[in-house]
RNA sequence: GCCCCGGUAGCUCAGCAGGUAGAGCGGCGGCCUCGUAAGCCGCAGGUCGCGGGUUCAAAUCCCGCCCGGGGCUCCA
């Protein structure tokens, strides 16, 4: 059956005079429908009965969408060549009145049989016109089936929520009364629906505090990094690049082009869904790496390894990776068309390893998260899985479900269609009710074959190791992304907003009040300096009162106003942000207390001018 | 891709029943040397995104395009 689907202002016809052996008795006058569906049908050979119910479904379907109520069902001979006999389509035509009709809906029919004068007015937008096409019987080779739709088909997933009590409760039935961020995460995973809110949070905190901002001059989703942004990105990437070195990962540093005609990466580039960049040379082509995956997999494939080596990790921090994901997608941090991606394998020998190998992954996921300022209270867990894999490793699952510590999504599929039996990932929940995944890692049966990645085994057989993929932390992006996002929550709540104090691009801020204190302020500056403390100096002719609230407006964690009296009792007056009070401590107090929060992270000096008196502006 | 919104000084934005530009912030200069979230005065900054049209006259109205953001969607 094709239907020529449109939404109409109006649509107006006349019966003017029979013209087939079956027809309907009708008043020959003009009728008129406003603002309804209309369907042009034309009936086709094959076509049976079996099809109303689907039809009407759709029809009534993007009524409900439309906000429309009327329906106009118009036969239509003039859309196919295998039209099935006149009482047929006329029986099935007067079955789609009926349906719909018992549906709630407003039918109305034009006369079938009769030659008629037809105008209609078509809305203008852009779902407005559609022809469906339905078909009872397998489609012929030459209407090619959607392959996203066959995938779909494949991919029909069951969903649940895990309890680290080992509960599996389908998701209808779950209480999300406390967990309304997992709630959050499930709508947005099954309905996709979505709140509709302005722009989001983060995208006018990256701005005002000078971290990020969007480059007109670049492809959209390509960054422009300020001095601040790129110190906070850069600590960050150092930060979970020793978290990986100390878990074993072996760093490396790979091509970000590759050839689109390379025989292991071709396949796995049908496969993937993203769009790339692609870079034309005089004689081939390149696309731009979306994941680390691809120069590790090379290497690994050159490598010489037996299963005394693993497991083994390759670790390779991004800068970049490249989807070129539709415009639309695109939102301020949270997805970019070039991000900065940390990927760790590990090649272990058997899915044994494997899940060792997963437990150990995923505490220093936890552990890096926590690093940067994030909690386990901040993200919900997804985890997604193959039935036969569920079945045979249930208990393992669990275990993960376990140390994670909260209810879980879970995700099952029949059949294995992506290269991995088990994925998890950390999402966030932000302002807007949308979930972004931080860290993740999957456990891949597939690439190994692919790559031609290959260890010998105890018995002397070549064989193919499991590989694990894992992102402990999620695109550096996306962390600076959810922690602003998580300081939009506390200034929305009344607090003040800050970033964790090793992340602060200044952490101490030196006001002099007069002139005269600047030499002493000076002094103070280069000792903090000397303990690895990021500190700079106000020394513009403005008043207190203001410095401090500029101070204040970047964030700036510990606020020190320098005069008279700090210089007569050794004493400093801090303002710190964190408890929101002056505390007056001596320097080396406030040496102290940064180098707490500094310790363990790393460090790297904010290269802006020390003096703000010399500092530019950026946009 | 589609829909909506936007593009005016470095920034944020006002002006848009047509008469050819304004504020605040920032910058610069001056006064003030200051005690915990914006001291005062002055000055200099603009092809009003681009191209066309209507008009005596266009930032303002019309058409086309470019760029950005948000939402929706992946659907000729």
């Amino acid at each position: 059956m094709k239907i020529l689907q449109l939404h109409v202002d109006y649509v107006e016809y006349e019966p003017i005079q029979v013209e087939s052996s079956v027809y309907e008795e009708v008043e020959k006058k003009t009728y008129r429908v406003d603002d309804a569906l209309l369907l042009l049908v034309s009936v086709e050979k094959d076509d049976d009965e079996g099809l109303v119910g689907e039809v009407v479904k759709d029809s009534i379907d993007f009524m409900n969408r439309m906000k429309i109520n009327k329906l106009v069902l118009y036969p239509y001979a003039h859309l196919s060549t295998e039209l099935a006999p006149p009482l047929k389509a006329f029986n099935i035509i007067k079955k789609m009145k009926e349906e719909a009709s018992s549906n709630n809906v407003e039918v109305y029919s034009a006369p079938f049989g009769w030659n008629k004068r037809l105008v209609i007015a078509v809305k203008g937008h852009p779902l407005a016109e559609q022809l469906k096409n339905y078909s009872g019987r397998p489609q012929s080779r030459e209407e090619t089936v959607s392959k996203a739709l066959l995938m779909e088909e494949k991919l029909k997933s069951y969903w649940f929520i895990l309890t680290p009590e080992g509960g599996m409760i389908p998701v209808e039935e779950f209480d999300f009364t406390s967990h309304r961020n997992l709630e959050y995460l499930t709508r947005y995973e099954i309905a996709k629906s979505r709140a509709v809110l302005e722009q989001p949070p983060h995208v006018q905190l990256m701005r005002k505090l000078k971290i990020a901002d969007y480059e007109s001059g670049s492809d959209p989703g390509n960054m422009r990094w300020l001095p601040k942004g790129r110190l906070i990105k850069s600590l960050l990437e150092q930060y979970v690049t020793s978290k990986v070195i100390e878990y074993g990962g072996v760093e490396v540093e790979t091509p970000i082009m590759y050839d689109m005609h390379h025989p292991s990466l071709e396949k796995y580039l049908h496969r993937f869904p993203a769009r790339q960049y692609i870079i034309r040379t005089e004689d081939k082509e390149y696309f731009l790496r979306f994941a680390a995956c691809f120069g590790q997999f090379l290497m690994a494939s050159d490598m010489v390894l037996s299963y005394r080596h693993l497991p083994f990790w390759l670790y390779e921090l991004t800068r970049y990776s490249f989807r070129r994901e539709k415009s639309g997608e695109l939102a301020g941090l949270r997805r970019l068309r070039a991000f900065t991606m940390p990927d760790v394998h590990a090649f272990v020998k058997d899915i044994e390893q494997a899940k060792s190998e997963m437990k150990k992954r995923l505490k220093l996921s936890l552990e890096v998260l926590e690093g940067v300022g994030l909690t386990r209270d901040d993200v919900e867990m997804a985890i997604r899985f193959t039935r036969e894999f569920y079945e045979e490793n249930r208990e393992f699952i669990y275990e993960l479900v376990k140390s994670f510590g909260k209810p879980v999504l879970a995700e099952m599929w029949d059949e294995r269609f992506f290269y991995f039996v088990l994925k998890w990932e950390f999402n966030f929940i932000d302002g807007q009710r949308k979930a972004a995944a931080l860290s993740t890692d999957q456990i891949d049966v597939e690439n190994a074959r692919q790559y031609n990645i290959t260890y010998v085994d105890e018995d002397g057989v070549e064989k193919y190791p499991i590989i694990l993929h894992c992102s402990p932390s999620g695109a550096i992006e996306r962390v600076i992304y959810a922690l602003l996002e998580k300081a939009y929550f506390t200034m929305e709540k009344g607090g003040k907003p800050m970033l964790p104090v090793w992340l602060s691009p200044t952490q101490v801020r030196l006001i002099p009040i007069a002139e005269r204190h600047l030499h002493d302020c000076m002094n103070i500056m280069a000792k903090l300096e000397e303990e690895q403390i990021r500190v700079d100096l106000d020394d513009r002719e403005e008043t207190v009162d203001k410095k401090i609230m500029e101070a204040e407006s970047e964030w700036i964690p510990y606020i020190v106003v320098f005069g008279d009296k700090e210089k007569e009792k050794g004493e400093l007056a801090v303002r710190v942000r964190e408890t929101g009070r002056i505390e007056y401590m001596k320097l080396e107090k406030l040496i102290e207390e940064v180098r707490k929060h500094n310790s363990g992270k790393p460090f790297k000096p904010l290269s802006l001018p020390k003096l703000l008196s010399k500092r530019p502006s950026f946009k």
